[in-house]
DNA sequence: CCATTATTGAACGAAGACGTTCAATTGAAC
DNA sequence: GTTCAATTGAACGTCTTCGTTCAATAATGG
């Protein structure tokens, strides 16, 4: 692989402006939007030369599509179902209606989907980017872990992947909706909806009507 | 009250051309977003003079303002949970599940919201109005429909609200989401959520085990 | 030291946008 | 027909933006 080695003689490119720029760009485009942001002010917020950016991205549209990608990757690196192995299936199923909801419900990650949103009517790719990144693998891992629940005779589901739709919906309820357009957090509604949807999940699903099954450790 | 005769000389406004101006401007907002629009684009869509834009509405924000306004005055009209007072319980709760989704997915709808959701951040009484006008209110009527159905011994909800969110969390499913990001709607599966929503629910809530109480026409 | 590449600062050109100004025209009401 | 407001078209000023060009400089390998 000689491309592992470049080799390459002259100045080498700085490594940590490449990440400034991301950086600033991020910050630029997930705020004000696209449209909105401009090149020189990234430019200037990043401490580096306008030139520079064009030199290593192009084109302002490769420069957001970079940093989309950018902090999908960082989606695709922090997004997991919490493997919890004990407790009841109410205390597990808990634990995941948490996680999901501390996950989706982080400003960041609501600025990020709006832009994302908004962005995919001019560029579908974009939106699909996302979608692969995050919700999709997200709904997947806990259909899968669903999925063993039923192996395991704890619930009886015949379509884990609905039943997974189904429960991380109840536990978004309309919170998810409210933070997009801006309406405060209600920690304790969360609470709410997050119990809610164990209760219903477990009398629509459960084997033991007790639910209070332990895992095997 | 003389505010209602305004009795006012000279040529009179053009309604007609007020009526073109918000309906270009619309358009250009809600498909480009608002800093990629432009009012001299927005005139010539409308087949106005900018003049005129500039002399009625004043500004580029408040020109949005009063799209978003006119927006949700629509949906404040055309909102409703279906009266569905005859048929099971299955069926009732089948038909606002279905009236839901399709208001919801329609995409007027998804572009409108998008682009509401990503002005938000710039302006969060934009997205407060929406809020109001559309999810708010239909949450409400749903739980009441729900408290309706408790008192008359159908359901057993301790907390109506919570129970209408988790229907129509259930219902949308990631449907929602997918559209938002641009993947293409699939009717099948949007059947089966509304179904799986339906059963869940009535087994979560239903007094009659069978959820073939008729409602009393 | 030399070749080569990265980076910079500044300036440029073209384009487009916002919002204004103004004289000219239109259209309704009296 | 006169009056008065609405509308228009065109031009203007100012600003911002994208993207390019170019000479000068920095940093590395040989």
């Amino acid at each position: 692989m000689s491309s592992n080695e470049p080799k390459r003689t002259g100045r080498p490119a700085d490594e940590a402006k490449r990440e400034a720029i991301l950086a600033a760009a991020a910050a630029s485009f997930f705020e004000h939007g696209f449209a909105a942001s401009s090149i020189e002010q990234i430019a200037a917020d990043a401490g580096v030369s306008k030139v520079t950016i064009y030199n290593r991205f192009g084109d302002k549209r490769a420069l957001f599509a970079a940093a989309v990608e950018v902090e999908c990757e960082q989606i695709r690196g922090s997004l997991q179902v919490p493997e919890v192995a004990s407790g009841s299936l109410r205390d597990r199923l808990t634990a995941v209606g948490e996680a999901m909801v501390a996950f989706t419900s982080r400003p960041k990650m609501v600025q990020f989907e709006r832009r994302i949103a908004a962005e995919t009517e001019h560029d579908p790719a974009v939106g699909e980017a996302f979608l692969e990144a995050g919700p999709h693998r997200m709904k997947e891992s806990f259909a899968a872990l669903i999925a063993a629940m039923h192996e395991a005779g704890e619930v009886d589901v015949a379509d884990p992947a609905l039943a997974a739709e189904q429960f991380a919906g109840m536990c978004k309820g309309m919170g998810d909706l409210e933070r997009r357009f801006g309406a405060p957090a209600d920690p304790q509604r969360n609470c709410e909806r997050i119990a809610g949807a164990v209760e219903v999940f477990c009398r629509a699903y459960a084997r033991d009507p007790s639910c209070e099954t332990e895992a095997g450790s």
